[in-house]
DNA sequence: ATTTTTACCTGTCCTATTTCAAGCTCATTT
DNA sequence: AAATGAGCTTGAAATAGGACAGGTAAAAAT
């Protein structure tokens, strides 16, 4: 159970739980060791985990028909990652999810997540208030992207993903925040210019 | 009671209810009746209620500083719209949500839904899903406009939404695909020319 | 130790989309 | 009936950001 216990931790963070539901929810879970640019979710194949990352960094990515890489999720520490669509559904996946360092996770398979909610009741009250904070984080970049420049943007995810900027390559970032690498590249230089 | 049957019904679709547990859920709900270009949620103010739309059609949007309006969700009948950063946070409202036509709206204030989930936790299920929902089809969103031209999110909305199409001005939903309406103006002309 | 690959930068040209300004049509108000 | 305003269109000029190509340095693979 130790090995579980950043997960149950995390979970406590929002609801309380008992020993009994502690040791019930760590029984559901297991640890999985990636390597730097392995896939832990390809198109295609239905996304059967949502994974918590203990250490690391992953992402999840749309690869379009020309090639070009969009990145939809970055993980790194005490976050999950998924193709959500593919896991809440259990329809194959059109979203890689890749480590971008080697990296481990506690994961939790779709049926395990289903019978915990049947079981304990109390874990809808989880899900039902990460769901609804990610809903609103999405709300929230949805409208950035709608009113925002691509330097504004870039400053915005400066000043709110500190850790990632120093962790997760440029070209990730710009495809996160939906900009060729190359004008980020033009960003950057810019301000360096002006200072 | 009658009164609030489309919301008892549209919670009906997702979760077994009681007749006990339905008249409760009444008892919270409130009838609300809203004239074209009033505006149900302003900046500044807590957004205090969720509206389901009974009939009329509204939006939500953010005004920026420059005075372009993005429009961040529509709803038609039997779609529900709020602030939802301001109401799950219970802060103040950044964006606007206005009555594109007279509506009739059902709404519940944040304190009941709250004491609903406490008094009848099977409520959280409800919400729980209705939050994953949104929050898949907000990543999707999100996807389209990272990875689409403009040309091509106009027609995913047409085909999506096709009864928004023939109700909502089209500088709303350009907008809302996040480019100028006259732009949608120029994609429109293109096409009927080509066919 | 050397080769290959990855991340990043820089310049030039290119295009999707914006901005501005004007005009049109239809519905609503007076 | 005139006036007003909301929504849509059109065209010309401007721009944010993209695509391409080439170059460098460091990291990773062999």
């Amino acid at each position: 159970m130790e090995d579980f216990l950043p997960v149950i931790n995390y979970v406590s963070r929002h609801i309380q739980l008992t020993d009994e539901e502690k040791s019930y929810l760590a029984s559901l879970l297991r640890i999985t060791r990636v390597k730097k640019k392995q896939y832990i979710v390809q198109p295609d194949f239905v996304c059967k985990y949502k994974s918590y990352v203990v250490k690391g960094a992953l992402r999840s990515f749309l690869m379009g028909n020309e090639g070009q890489e969009h990145t939809i999720s970055i993980a790194i520490e005490d976050w999950w990652i998924a193709d959500y669509h593919s896991y809440i559904n259990q329809v194959p996946a059109t979203l890689f999810v890749e480590a971008l360092e080697d990296s481990i996770l506690i994961q939790i398979d779709y049926n395990a997540e289903q019978l915990l909610m049947e079981t304990h009741p109390k874990f809808e009250r989880f899900f039902r208030i990460i769901s609804q904070r990610s809903l609103a984080s999405t709300q929230h970049r949805m409208l950035s992207n709608l009113s925002k420049t691509a330097e504004q943007r870039f400053e915005e995810f400066e000043t709110k993903y500190p850790k990632m900027m120093n962790r997760i390559p440029q070209y990730i970032i710009a495809s996160y925040l939906g900009f060729s690498s190359e004008f980020l590249s033009k960003i950057r230089n810019n301000r360096t210019k002006k200072s």
